[in-house]
DNA sequence: GTCCGGCTCC
DNA sequence: GGAGCGGGAC
């Protein structure tokens, strides 16, 4: 790719980039909270829950030793709740270890995998590797014409990269596809078209399992309940969830599983533990 | 109903 | 490779 289409979109991106309160910031600290919390959700949401929880959590150290529970309650509405764990897990592994630097490293942390890890290194450390989402696919795929994954794609975004300014790069491509180059193309007010092979290029995600009914739908509604109410019994997460027996105790079995929630003798509650170094121990261990 | 700046685990 | 994982906006 030539330096002056590369310079076209940078061009547009200086222009008409989203003012999102992440691209104030190279603090690896913020930039990780504001990736994990986009993974699988909209940005417009991510917004006023980066803003709180960073408030609450201004560094590594602050969210590392805070209890869970208190972690869980400022992810509250963000769904997979997952993330608030691997998230408080990766600060405690900050805290002892120091940040990675590279994409490589920094794929070690819990909940980090190629896109974050590269988003992170390239926005925070400057590191020119391509980060590429469901946006940078869906544009790269017009560019060449033809859906691409795997190792093509990863080639096809190294390609593209624009080495001398890879968070600039990076972040313009996701806005391109957020706001130029969606599913339905707006080719019209597009910068690069020159270079666009085949803007009918796109393939829809593969259908979802059905939500209602489902045992994420059972669990989101017992952390939602028990971030409201600390603790509770069996009997009263029933009549608060509106869950069968059956229902919650799955629930609550994959949740404990997953360290999200855990047993005070006969009652249920959010973990009171601080992040824990992730690889060796159980969640439950001590 | 679809989809979202993915990741983990099998 | 495929299933599981939330919740809100449209």
């Amino acid at each position: 790719m030539s330096t002056a289409r590369r310079d076209a979109l940078l061009a547009w991106y200086d222009a008409n980039r989203r003012p999102l309160p992440w691209r104030q910031t190279r603090d690896p600290y913020a930039v990780l909270v504001s990736e994990v919390m986009a993974q699988q959700t909209q940005i417009v949401r991510v917004v006023p829950h980066y803003e709180r929880f960073l408030a609450l959590f201004p560094t590594p150290e602050s969210l590392a030793r805070a209890p869970l529970a208190e972690v869980l309650a400022a992810w509250s509405g963000l769904g997979y709740n997952r993330r608030a764990r691997f998230l408080h897990d990766a600060a405690a592994h900050v805290v002892q270890h120091g940040w990675p630097t590279t994409s490589e490293e920094l794929q070690a942390l819990p909940g980090v995998g190629a896109y974050t890890a590269a988003a992170v290194a390239s926005i925070a450390f400057g590191e020119a590797v391509p980060a590429v989402d469901t946006n940078a696919k869906r544009v790269l795929s017009r560019w060449e014409a033809t859906p691409l994954e795997g190792t093509r794609l990863a080639e096809a975004a190294a390609a593209a990269l624009d080495g001398d300014r890879p968070a600039d790069w990076n972040q313009a491509m996701m806005d391109l596809g957020a706001r130029v180059c969606m599913p339905k193309p707006d080719c019209d007010s597009c910068p690069v078209t020159d270079w666009c092979a085949d803007a009918s290029v796109y393939s829809a995600p593969a259908r979802q399992a059905r939500f209602s009914g489902s045992t994420r739908q059972a669990r989101g509604a017992v952390v939602r309940a028990l971030v409201h109410g600390n603790s509770a019994s069996h009997a009263a997460l029933a009549k608060q969830t509106g869950l069968a027996t059956t229902r919650l105790r799955e629930a609550l079995e994959a949740l404990e599983s997953d360290g999200l929630v855990e047993r005070s003798g006969r009652r249920w509650q959010l973990p009171a533990a601080a992040g824990r170094i992730s690889g060796g121990t159980t969640p439950g261990s001590s």
